[in-house]
DNA sequence: CACGGTACTGACCGATCGGCCAGGTATCTG
DNA sequence: CAGATACCTGGCCGATCGGTCAGTACCGTG
């Protein structure tokens, strides 16, 4: 791994655990045992830092919703799959994105995550018009994505195997919006 | 409302939107229209500030909590209806809570919340034993407070009225724990 | 050997932070 | 009137922040 990734990858656990203002150039220069500097000149910014970190993620969820539109007619179990496993393949920059998408709306790159996250949550909307249908897809991608994110924190996934923890997703995801989508047809 | 109040409320919408770290006292001393000295009259630190602010919704919780325990055997209805209530209640806390708890585990009262939540989380991690029954409680609460915090930024609630955004969250809360619950026994 | 680019560094900068302190003012009480 | 108390303030402090810059060591290539 280059050093440039090598960084790259220390600030997004940091960035994760202890949160974006909170994680300094310095600690980050600590870590990888070399000057502030230098990180300056790995990464023109810290912004520039984050960027590049987050953004992979979100060209990989702006390509899923990209095709959802494209499809025309909403296929739920196609997109829950998918959005599943993208969640998943980004594990470590979900919960970045989810607790702390909302204070960090300032910086280009989160703003982007937060015009993503609610162009999901329109394209869902259109398809069902009750408080209780809008909820439950609230509930559902809300709670997956931040079960996500809190799981280490709160003990939640212990050392449950990935593939486990997908299929488990899954069917709650399925639980929950299938009947949505039958009520609609 | 009492000065000191009015700048609790002042903090307490603040740290909800902007973050706890991003809000400085100097701008809380601006938006009550006097100086940060006299912020610091009223509350000897930014943690006490905290501290105020967040302590009361952790003190219902906790009575919560207690008397589930106390309870003997779990009656998820029970607990459903009641955690519900009091997110609505607290609900400007709850974002800050929810998405800042992480991040501020160094202060006392974050530490506090966290602590809270993983009981709440071990309580029926005690009830259910499979990776699907955690990941479905995960989902479900975690679901229920982030839909909560995430609403306003992602457009989701719009105008709807406290009453049916309750009685939806329990319907949802209801079709994924109940059938865990009848699982149970 | 000389050269140019890459990687890296210490020193420094201006800004901002939370917090402290001496002192001012207004109101109430004896 | 004198004193006590609550409220508020400007000015200051040390620490830390992100970021800049001149300079250094190392490198493969001609």
């Amino acid at each position: 791994m280059s050093r440039h990734d090598e960084l790259r990858a220390i600030a997004l656990a940091e960035f994760a655990t202890a949160g974006f203002a909170a994680t300094s150039l310095q600690r980050i220069a600590d870590l990888a045992g070399m000057s502030k500097a230098s990180v300056l000149y790995h990464f023109e910014s810290k912004d520039r830092l984050l960027a590049e970190i987050v953004n992979p993620a979100l060209d990989d969820l702006d390509t899923l919703i990209v095709s959802i539109d494209q499809a025309g007619a909403l296929r739920h179990g196609d997109f829950v799959e998918r959005f599943v496993d993208l969640l998943l393949t980004h594990r470590q920059v979900v919960p970045l994105v989810i607790n702390q998408g909302a204070t960090l709306d300032d910086v280009p790159v989160m703003h982007r995550a937060t015009l993503l996250m609610r162009r999901i949550s329109e394209l869902f909307r259109l398809a069902s018009g009750s408080t209780l249908e809008k909820l439950r897809f609230g509930v559902a991608f809300g709670g997956v994505a931040y079960t996500l994110a809190a799981a280490e924190r709160l003990g939640l996934n212990g050392e449950i195997p990935i593939d486990e923890v997908r299929s488990a997703l899954l069917e709650i995801l399925h639980d929950l919006l299938v009947p949505a989508e039958s009520r609609i047809a």
